[in-house]
DNA sequence: AATTTATTTAACCAAATGGTTGACAATTCG
DNA sequence: CGAATTGTCAACCATTTGGTTAAATAAATT
C-alpha cells in the first residue's frame, strides 16, 4: 500500500530524532559545506558526524557532491514536505478545537436574545 | 539552553519516526480509545502496543484517563506544534527556492525591452 | 616520491528499541 | 467468592543506534 510513503516518512521524522542531525540541517541552511566545515563546531567525531550526515542523505533530507578530496552536502528542504503534511492533518484537529472553543465563548458573553 | 525544547523534539519526532505509533495517533483522531480498541486492528501483542503509547504519552502526543480497569488515551494535537514549527522554517527554504525560480523564469520568459 | 588533507570503512562497544512470553494487579461479572 | 477482563511489569532477545579508534582510500602539496 502507502508503504514507500511510510519508509520515507520513518526516514525522515528518526534522521530529525537527533539533536546533532538537526543541528546540521541548520547549518546547511546557511548553504552547502563540506563535511569537515559542518564537524568542526561538534565535539564528537568527524566519523560520528559523518554517519549522522549518511542517515540525512538517506532521508533524502541532504545530497551529496564530490569535487575532489572533499565533499560537499547540500540541504533538500523539498524533503520535508512530507513530514509537515503529515504533522499538520494531525495539529489541524488542535486548530478546530480551538476555534470551537472560542465559538463557545463568543456564545457565552453573547446577551441573552 | 534550548535542551528542554531539544529533548522535547527528540521525544515527538522519535515518536513519530515509527509506524505503528503514526498510526496510532491516526486512530486516536477520531477520539477517544482504550488500549484494546487501540491494539486490535494491530497483528503485535497489546503489550507492544501498550509500549508504543508510552512513547507517545512521555513525547506529549497522548495522555491517558484511567476508568476502571481500562484506561482510555486521547490526542493532544497542540503538541505537535513545535515539530510543526521546526520544520517548516527549514522547509521555508524551498518556498523560497521556488519563487526565486519563479522569478527567473518570468524575467526570461519576457520580451526584451 | 613522500606527506598531508579529507573522508570512508571496519571493528568494536554500550545503550536504546521493538518485539516476545509469563506472572501480577485491579476491576467487574456471575 | 471465583472467574473473566483490561492492562502493567519484569525478564529476555535480536537489531539498531550513536559513539569510539585504527586502518584504508583518494586527492592535493611539497
Amino acid at each position: 500500500m502507502n508503504s514507500s510513503l511510510d519508509t520515507q516518512l520513518d526516514h525522515i521524522f528518526s534522521a530529525l530524532s537527533d539533536h546533532t542531525r538537526r543541528r546540521l540541517v541548520h547549518a546547511l541552511a546557511e548553504g552547502e559545506k563540506s563535511i569537515g566545515q559542518l564537524a568542526e563546531p561538534f565535539e564528537i567525531s568527524l566519523v560520528a558526524v559523518s554517519k549522522h550526515l549518511r542517515v540525512l542523505e538517506r532521508a533524502g533530507i541532504i545530497s551529496r557532491r564530490i569535487d575532489g578530496r572533499t565533499h560537499f552536502c547540500r540541504l533538500h528542504p523539498e524533503s520535508l514536505t512530507q513530514a509537515l503534511d503529515w504533522i499538520a492533518i494531525y495539529r489541524s484537529f488542535w486548530d478546530q478545537r480551538l476555534s470551537k472553543m472560542k465559538h463557545l465563548m463568543e456564545k457565552e458573553t453573547e446577551p441573552d436574545a
